[in-house]
DNA sequence: GCAAGGTC
């Protein structure tokens, strides 16, 4: 009798082979795939690990030029399923043909049960073996004995369930980003590609909504009035009860009424401890929002350290919905390790507790533990093993993450103080941190003190100023990556895996950056999301994802046949694909016109700026009557400036002039043109604009001496016109630099061409000079 | 060349 398992995954197969063979088994290979036998009780089992989906479903190839198919026929073809990992199938086909049984043991999801059917349609061409379904939610050997003892048929409707969202995803995706690229192409210049999808829009539609939210706001005046009291020589701020008060006359009131106290008294006292809990344990999403927040790295980067700490055995599988440490999990191995480090004093007291208690959350994706370190490693082995730049970082963090998990909140001493100035209600708190707590290995987030001088009920306090300070009301911040990780979990966009690609997605098709933490909306992505949202606003809204998701649980609930849903799902889709067509010009020209933009903007060459009149981009645009500078928005914007007839061209990126023109323009090296205004040196703000380069005193006089450069050569003068001069080299790219170590002068750095750049000082008395006289 | 989902 022989037995054949496939897994999820490598990981998954060696771990179950462990277990049923109760370590005694024999690593093989297939092709270079392993594979994991042993006997047992007469039977012969081999088990191998897929590496997800091995399978994956395009359009047939005469659909695959974009050119050749209106994208809307895609939305009436049944895309064909292919195996996209060769060895894999062949491996399949060859064990399955020699077995007697099949068991899928893949993840016990909706995906896991569609790769293991993938594996079960390879084998039934060589095997007429019986195929059963393994189904535990954990690799702990309880878990696995007890499935492998009760084998159930498998669920077929749950496979099915990820065949329709995959059908469904690549209709929607492919005819809408073709539908997208192709109408866009017909008016922009361009290679890019504008996708839409189940997952990325809606992501992209967060942001768009946030920045919607920026755009539209307005600010609002609001005044508050605060103290700022004294007593025993320590000042301490307090605010006014009434807070931000809108009506400007309702402040005044109150302000006049006391800004002439002096004194004020403590009428109320209350103290309080407060204690703040450690995290819950580190599941995936979890995770990368804290990489993302504490250590500022992307989420995609932050998923690519944790997989390579896990395959180098550092941490724990990263993809997890799990926050919660199941009862037997075993503590005190891994804190053993710790404790000798710099964590030996928690760990310590962690391990001294009769019990190990950890602060669990409430999800259990019964898949995987938390994200946690498997054993203590130093800096340099973290390092040596995983060559990314952020391993330490990462690997540290989810060390500290799981020490503070275990330790006892922190506590804050908190008071509050009512300070009354004749019958005016002031509010002061102080906050002191008392025991650190599991802070004590958590520097990510800094509580500050607040202190309060001592003070008790009754006590008279000194005003030392008084204040009634206009402020307007701020816009909201935009999206940083953690918060954007939020909404989309919160939302069901994408799975703990796929979130950071969908981000990406967005960035590289230019729909959205980040900058620092934050992530800023691009033309593209605006105007993409602002169209989108007039012609088909469930596409930028989660609803897209929310009604296909909707669809497939009636497959799984098999309250749905797998062929009627994928024809409600097209139906849906071809809906929005027609009140897309129907807006297609509306949206197109704008989009296009942003393409445009953004490559005249990446044009460094040509790129001037924004244009004043209406907004859009100015470049220098050659003829072969000659040269100037017009809008991007011709002919609806007619905004354009005339050039210098000769000389070369530089656009200078850090001056912008003074007075009304829009940039200034290097010419040749003669000269500089302002643009919209004409040449620098008509104009009486030159000097002060383009001060001569000074380099240093001058040694015959009180002067100081500058560069001038002409067209054929450049040499020092003196600004007092008293006629020292002194050569340049008349090679290389000359800069000014900082000043020298032993004179007076700043040193120039000189870049020949293909030759390495020089540095150094050209005072002709400096001491420099004599050791370094190259 | 297009989506999203696994895994490496």
């Amino acid at each position: 009798m022989s037995i054949v398992v496939f897994t999820e995954k490598n990981k998954a197969a060696a771990q179950i082979a462990g277990i049923l063979s109760e370590g005694g088994f024999n690593r093989a290979s297939i092709d270079g795939i392993p594979v994991y036998d042993f006997k047992k009780n007469g039977k012969e089992w081999r088990i191998m690990g897929l590496s997800g989906h091995i399978m994956g479903y395009d359009f047939p190839p005469e659909y695959s030029n974009w050119r050749e198919c209106d994208p809307a026929v895609l939305l009436d073809t049944d895309p064909v399923k292919n195996v996209l990992k060769k060895p894999y199938a062949t491996a399949i086909s060859r064990l399955a043909g020699q077995a007697d049984e099949l068991i899928l043991a893949c993840d016990f999801d909706r995906e896991g049960e569609n790769i293991g059917f993938e594996a079960k349609s390879i084998a039934e061409k060589s095997s007429r073996a019986p195929v059963k379904r393994a189904r535990f939610s954990s690799l702990s050997a309880s878990e696995i004995k007890k499935a492998f003892g009760n084998l159930v048929e498998p669920n077929e409707n749950l496979a099915m369930s990820a065949e329709a969202r995959q059908i469904l995803d690549l209709k929607m995706g492919a005819a809408f980003t073709r539908f997208m690229t192709l109408s866009v192409r017909e008016h922009a210049r361009t290679k890019g590609i504008i996708s839409i999808g189940p997952c990325q829009t809606p992501t992209c539609g967060f942001v768009y909504e946030r920045e919607r939210l920026i755009r539209d706001f307005k600010a609002k005046d609001f005044w508050k009035i605060e103290g700022i009291f004294s007593h025993s020589a320590k000042d301490f701020k307090g605010t006014h009860r009434a807070g931000n008060i809108t009506e400007k006359a309702k402040a005044d009131e109150i302000f006049k009424r006391i800004k002439d106290c002096k004194k004020g008294t403590v009428a109320k006292k209350r103290e309080k401890e407060s204690a703040v809990n450690p995290p819950y344990p580190l599941n995936t999403t979890e995770f990368l929002k804290r990489a993302s927040k504490y250590l500022g790295i992307s989420p995609e980067t932050a998923l690519e350290v944790a997989e390579q700490l896990y395959l180098a055995g550092f941490t724990s599988y990263p993809r997890t919905e799990t926050n919660k440490y199941a009862d037997d999990f075993d503590f005190k191995t891994i804190l053993v390790g710790f404790s000798s480090g710099e964590f030996r004093e928690q760990v310590m007291d962690i391990l001294s507790r009769s019990q190990i208690k950890s602060r669990n959350g409430t999800k259990d994706g019964h898949d995987h533990p938390p994200i946690y370190p498997i054993r203590a490693a130093g800096r340099q082995e973290i390092e040596k093993s995983v060559r990314m730049p952020d391993a330490w970082k990462v690997y540290d963090l989810i060390v500290r993450h799981f020490i503070a998990n275990l330790m006892p909140p922190a506590i804050f001493d908190k008071t509050r103080l009512e300070v009354h100035v004749r019958g005016e209600i002031f509010d002061a708190t102080g906050s002191i941190l008392k025991d650190a707590g599991w802070l004590a290995v958590y520097p990510f987030e800094n509580k500050n003190d607040k202190l309060l001088p001592n003070l008790e009920l009754n006590d008279e306090v000194d005003v030392k100023k008084l204040s009634n300070t206009r402020s307007k009301t701020s816009p909201p911040k935009r999206l940083t990556e953690a918060e954007l990780l939020t909404l989309m979990d919160k939302n069901g966009i994408g799975t703990k895996a796929t979130a950071p690609s969908h981000i990406e997605t967005n960035k590289k098709r230019g729909y959205f950056e980040t900058k620092g933490k934050t992530i800023a909306i691009l033309d593209t992505g605006f105007t993409l999301m602002e169209s989108l949202d007039s012609s088909v606003p469930i596409l930028v809204k989660p609803d897209i994802r929310a009604r296909i998701e909707a669809l497939i649980q009636d497959v799984e609930d098999g309250k749905k046949s797998f062929d009627s849903t994928l024809e409600e799902g097209s139906h849906l889709i071809r809906e929005m694909y027609s009140q897309l067509r129907s807006g297609k010009e509306q949206i197109v020209t704008k989009l296009a016109g942003t393409i445009t933009d953004e490559s005249i903007a990446a044009d460094k060459k040509n790129f001037v700026g924004e244009c004043p009149e209406c907004g859009r981009m100015l470049r220098i645009v050659r003829t072969d009557k000659g040269r100037f500078v017009g809008c991007s928005g011709y002919p609806s914007c007619k905004n354009t400036y005339p050039l210098p007839k000769k000389g070369a061209l530089n656009v200078l990126r850090s001056k912008q002039c003074e007075k009304e023109g829009v940039a200034v323009i290097k010419v040749g090296n003669k000269y500089h043109w302002s643009v919209g205004m004409g040449p620098c040196f008509t104009c009486d703000s030159e000097k002060k604009c383009f001060p001569p380069e000074v380099i240093g005193t001058c040694p015959k006089c009180d002067g100081s001496m500058f560069i001038i450069t002409t067209k054929d050569t450049r040499f020092l003068a003196c600004t007092e016109r008293c006629g020292y001069t002194q050569s340049l080299p008349k090679e290389g790219r000359l800069t000014v630099k900082g000043k020298c170590k032993h004179c007076d002068w700043k040193q120039i750095r000189v870049k020949p061409k293909e030759k390495d750049a020089n540095e150094f000082c050209i005072n002709l008395r400096c001491s420099s000079r004599k050791s370094n006289s190259g």
